[in-house]
DNA sequence: CTATTAATAGTAATGATTACGATTCACTCC
DNA sequence: GGAGTGAATCGTAATCATTACTATTAATAG
């Protein structure tokens, strides 16, 4: 997913185009890992330093809604990334200093007989945790 | 891990025994699943109303660090269980209703050739989220 | 250009967790 | 069994991330 793509997709929803959005967008799209959501708000700031809460968290969670982003929480934190490949599942490694990220291609579910009768699975949760080369 | 057993723990670690440590390894030895630090609290307020937080919040944060009970996030909350067998790595399926869970004896890390060349694995986490039986 | 409606700013409220000084209590040693 | 000592607790305030709300601003359609 980049910025481009991103754009279709909100246009496709009617949502409009703002300067607070194309921020968050392209800082996002320069990273390649989880990035607070605070974080983002701090970005946000150097262009506009009265940005509110409301619209760092707000948007964060739409474009989290839109498959624009990706979301985990990270020791109490929600953090946020461009998705990936949207439509393909996956997985990922974290670096817990910097937050950088490395694809995992495969899925513990189809590897693991998770057998669990009775039973209504609704998602699952795989995360990688460490040190990237840089970090350590 | 059972009541006894923790409390062996805790007397070789020369923690005392005081009625809220009581409280919490009998309410959690009778659970299955999960439980919010804050469910746990309310359970010690019906003996003794006067708990703080910083007794629920110490008390649970020692009792993981010694091995007694697991601890993972859920959604923003800090959640506690038994721990299931100290030694023998394992992950969970858990109700997202009520917090039941169930044993999922292997693990991802064994079955997924996670290739990941210079970093330094710290950890992972593997969770299955859905209803159980009774939840439905 | 104007209307209309979404988006935002500014700020207050919430909810979970942490922090801390004063008091109480569990255990040790006599 | 009773005093002494440090751990444990209480009561409460502070913090941190997130949510909520109202008045104002601004993006897009027509």
């Amino acid at each position: 997913m980049n910025v481009e793509k991103a754009w279709e997709t909100l246009k496709e929803h009617s949502f409009k185009r703002t300067k607070n959005r194309e921020a968050i967008l392209e800082f996002l799209a320069e990273r390649d890992g989880y990035t607070a959501a605070m974080d983002v708000g701090e970005f946000l700031k150097k262009d506009n330093p009265g940005v509110s809460f409301d619209t760092i968290y707000r948007n964060l969670t739409t474009f989290a809604e839109l498959d624009i982003l990706e979301e985990t929480d990270l020791n109490g934190e929600r953090q946020y990334r461009m998705h990936c490949d949207p439509g393909v599942h996956h997985h990922h490694f974290i670096c817990t200093v910097c937050g950088k990220t490395k694809h995992i291609p495969s899925c513990p579910m189809d590897h693991i007989a998770v057998n669990l009768p009775g039973v209504e699975i609704q998602g699952h949760k795989f995360e990688v945790y460490g040190k990237c080369p840089q970090c350590q």
